[in-house]
DNA sequence: TTGTATGCGTTATCAA
DNA sequence: TTGATAACGCATACAA
């Protein structure tokens, strides 16, 4: 890998200051058509092209958003992802996708993702211990932070997420139409569950009805996951169940794998199951999954604009769209 | 968002040379523990780390690899990416991922990867037209470039994939087995496809046994997509089939909701079905695929160790695993 | 419009 | 072991 061509060799070629080459290629700069030309030339022979790493430096920008992911086993993940490198890369960003599963140590990722001078932090759907973040975010040289797709824990750092009240009250109002009598909530890992507020939002609705609600938790995103779950409470379970709401897709797909094949009920006569997140499975004939749609674009949108300071830096809920199919 | 402190600044505070900041923390360096501990302790109260940035510029090596995606509608990227960022990370390095879908401009994304010195270029699972990669990455200048899970249509790219010689041969021989004697490909796009090499074993296999393969094709690696080339495919067809393997399980899902829920026809009684990824999908009992898992973990290791020199940069071919299941 | 000096925060190299 | 000088490639401010 040969030395990349710099400003002052396209300078010499040129004939003129390295200053000169720089202005060629700087939109708006003042410079003559023709020593721009002369420039361009040059830089084409030379293949030169101007060095972002020296130039974030000096400019102490370097158009990078790192991305903290801690859960790549939900498929919901990936059209977020398409979305978000999509967005940033029309407004001339790019995301440094940062793994944090538990293997790697969140502080030093956090830490690491400062010293590379990024210009955002973007928390996608994870669960940072709230002390470790907060200590970390609120220095002032640590870049805007924000969360994405979750409740942030945090004043200074901004949540951008569905409007879950209002997602969890269309859902609710849907079901309680349909005269279901007997609801079940099927959690996820406790830490991420209580930032989502989808269970909160399911209990209060049927109690606000006088109708109590039966409750297990599977402790990880996973179809399997949500599979044991289900067979687990089935098994254990003596009063009768109509309708069971997981807190997202994969765990509702699990869950209806077992209603239908190990306990040959059927969904929704004997069991109604809804989800959320509309992952593209919830659209197969095998689960007719009814579900609830996050506003991705919106929230990515919204989200990227902060970053760029077209919008104040809050917190918000963007209201989302439920999506009916056979399950329930 | 306020700067933050530098080597100059803790030295000051330390009350040595700037040079001696950056000594306590170069592993290794030729430092006294007193002056060493002096400096901590004055970075720590700074809230000192070095500005990996400027390193990159000194030492020409930023510790980011672009990894291209141009398809995020299949979701057995994501466990890839999982495996990807982690491995990057235990080593120091970190993944910047770009998106070049078709919305993007393709060479631009190249150059732009180049222009931000990233130290290698791993392209993952996309098909770039050949002539506008090679006529980018053959500039000496150009990091050092990968095709991961694909081969290469270029020489000095080298490719790092699954052995699907043997993996086509080792499916075929269990489906030669199970006595089918009407098989069917489905592909997924002709760009794509080609380079995937699993059509060309497959036909290639039942061709030496005397047997003719009927060829189908879907434009584009979806559940729903697969379901239309499927429902086609079975609409139009007069000649039997009892066999169908699709070029993903995506692709696979797609279809096996056609034969089972459209046509009530029982997989893999009358129609059985084979996929390619072992993707999470292919466990659940409404599939139960028959596929084949690629050797992830291995490729991304041996990838890896390439982008790090550990290795010569070479194509190679690892081996995966057939997973049998009920579908065939 | 163009050229000059200076700075961004490190690392590499040499001298003390 | 420590300090000093130069260099990485570009941007900013100012002078010509």
């Amino acid at each position: 890998m040969r030395k990349r061509a710099t400003a002052n060799e396209v300078a010499k070629a040129a004939g003129v200051s390295k200053w000169t080459v720089i202005r060629a290629f700087s939109p708006g700069a003042s410079i003559t058509t023709a020593s721009r030309e002369k420039v361009l030339a040059a830089a084409k022979a030379l293949n030169y092209s101007p060095n972002l790493l020296a130039r974030s430096l000096a400019t102490n920008l370097t158009h990078q958003v790192a991305v903290f992911v801690d859960d790549f086993g939900n498929p919901h993940k990936l059209p977020f992802l398409d979305e978000l490198t999509a967005t940033l890369q029309s407004e001339g960003m790019v995301a440094v996708l940062i793994n944090i599963n538990m293997n790697f140590d969140h502080i030093r990722a956090l830490v690491n993702a400062e010293q590379r001078q990024v210009d955002a932090v973007v928390l996608f759907g994870t669960s940072f211990g709230g002390d470790t973040l907060r200590d970390q975010t609120v220095a002032e040289s640590f870049p805007p932070t924000f969360v994405l797709a979750r409740d942030s824990q945090i004043d200074s750092v901004p949540g951008i997420s569905c409007d879950i009240k209002n997602a969890m009250s269309e859902i609710c109002n849907h079901l309680f139409h349909q005269n279901y009598k007997h609801p079940a909530f099927m959690s996820g890992p406790l830490s991420i569950s209580t930032a989502l507020g989808r269970r909160d939002g399911f209990v209060q609705f049927w109690q606000s009805k006088g109708v109590p609600v039966a409750e297990f938790r599977a402790d990880k995103y996973s179809a399997s996951v949500g599979a044991a779950a289900m067979r687990e409470f089935l098994q254990n379970r003596s009063k009768p169940i109509d309708l069971i709401m997981c807190e997202n897709d994969i765990l509702a797909c699990g869950a209806i794998d077992v209603i239908t094949h190990e306990f040959c009920l059927r969904v929704p006569e004997d069991i109604a199951v809804v989800g959320f997140d509309n992952i593209d499975l919830a659209a197969a004939p095998a689960y007719n999954l009814t579900t609830y749609q996050q506003p991705r674009e919106a929230m990515v949108r919204v989200m990227v604009d902060m970053i760029l300071k077209r919008r104040p830096k809050e917190s918000i809920n963007l209201p989302g769209t439920l999506v009916v199919r056979g399950s329930a």
